[in-house]
DNA sequence: TTTGTGATGTGATTTACATCACACTTCCTT
DNA sequence: AAGGAAGTGTGATGTAAATCACATCACAAA
């Protein structure tokens, strides 16, 4: 039991995969590799946005701080994720903060040389313009999950979301190989860690989900998606 | 006053402004007209998301219904913006709906041709990119101020953009030259009519916003721009 | 072994916002 | 000019979720 749990999820996948092996190489080409201590940011809310970053290993947090000290996780980033801005201004800046929360290997591309990649290659342009479409639907999705239906909705919609990135089928039940903490779900979808917490208390009386060595154990699937009208989309897109 | 109010206003600008004007000219050309009435729609949630629309001119509301019959407005476009999905899956079906909300002519581009003429056009790709990037950030940016600020933030949040959108500078003040309705508000915010005529009604109150010809004037934009924790991005970005 | 620390679990209370209900206004139409 | 439809304004009430305030638990460090 306990070994299964360590095994890479089978259902892992990273946004990475839009690509080819071929344009994966042209990208990984440009970039040149930095090491970042879990704790430590990536950049700033106000920093330049003038960089992308391909993480070969470890995690990322995409967040938002308010000013009453609430944080809010936008986007979670792990291993063989594409991520960052390329926006038309010189003068651009990050919205958001990105922390670094695992000893992280990090490869990145300036702006200026993606620019250069994508006049030479068309097949890349149009590939990459899949992977931004691609990630401005998750966004979309998200943001539709999180107003939509409540915060039992949200909580569900992210419970499917960690399926979808994390999740390891074991019989009919789905794994979450990964260890969340009330608080770090709260985060992820603008609420407290009080209401996390009844809330899934209530998903575990109702016997949809359960808890094996602190991981998350989905049961009931069906259920979660019946909360928040989830519509099946892709798992590449529905993901956290 | 009332034919000031019927100038366009100056701060109008289109997402489109993003490319050159060859760019642009290069997009035209791959593109087929075609006329929408008010009511129709050009897309539903489920259909094959396979197109790009050019509105040349009218207007288009980007929805999202729940099942409980409320309906939700993503975005709002005008004459000169760019709009629609190029998905990275052939099976790839719209989440949202668009619904033509003004009498439009719209210019049509089919994914595949888009794909060709970025191939060969590097420039044009680099600019296709960046309006991505800008896309998506003002998806983000809106995530954000509908998240985290309560309803008054998400309201005020609009305004502001309501301002960079359709604004006219009219001394200290700006006019929001385009007339709303408590419940479209509402729509744009998730919050409910009776709760954004309260709040407006505060704003009024408080002298922050007033009303001249059934059309919101903004007095006192710093104080909008404090309830959400407006950082002044680039007004480009910070659109409805 | 105790002490500290971060996490979970839960009740009581408050707050924000939705819901319901209805009066009033505007303006469109035939 | 009358009637109706769509929009506004506002009280009363209900409810979801935040806040506050602790108790408990797990586990690492001193």
């Amino acid at each position: 039991m306990t070994d299964t749990l360590q095994r890479k999820p089978v259902s892992q996948v990273a946004n990475s995969d839009c690509f080819t092996e071929e344009s994966l190489t042209k990208l990984k080409e440009i970039m040149y590799e930095m090491r970042a201590e879990a704790g430590n940011h990536l950049f700033w809310e106000g920093d330049a946005a003038d960089k992308l970053y391909f993480l070969k290993r470890g995690q990322v947090k995409i967040t938002k701080a308010s000013d009453e000290g609430k944080s809010f996780i936008l986007y979670v980033y792990n291993t063989g994720d594409l991520f960052g801005q390329v926006d038309p201004f010189q003068n651009s800046v990050h919205s958001f903060n990105a922390e670094v929360t695992e000893n992280s290997i990090i490869g990145v591309i300036q702006q200026k040389d993606l620019e250069v990649l994508l006049w030479q290659h068309g097949d890349l342009a149009v590939e990459f313009m899949k992977w931004m479409g691609l990630m401005h639907r998750m966004t979309q999705t998200k943001f539709r999950d999180l107003m939509m239906f409540g915060k039992p909705g949200a909580l569900c919609s992210t419970l499917i979301r960690l399926c979808n990135t994390y999740g390891k089928n074991h019989g009919s039940e789905i794994v979450i190989t990964k260890k969340l903490t009330n608080s770090e779900l709260a985060d992820m979808i603008g609420a407290t860690r009080e209401s996390v917490n009844r809330m899934l208390g209530d998903l575990k009386r109702a016997n949809i989900i359960a808890m094996e060595n602190n991981y998350i154990v989905v049961k009931d699937l069906p259920y979660l998606r019946d909360i928040c009208q989830c519509e099946n989309c892709p798992v590449d897109m529905c993901r956290i």
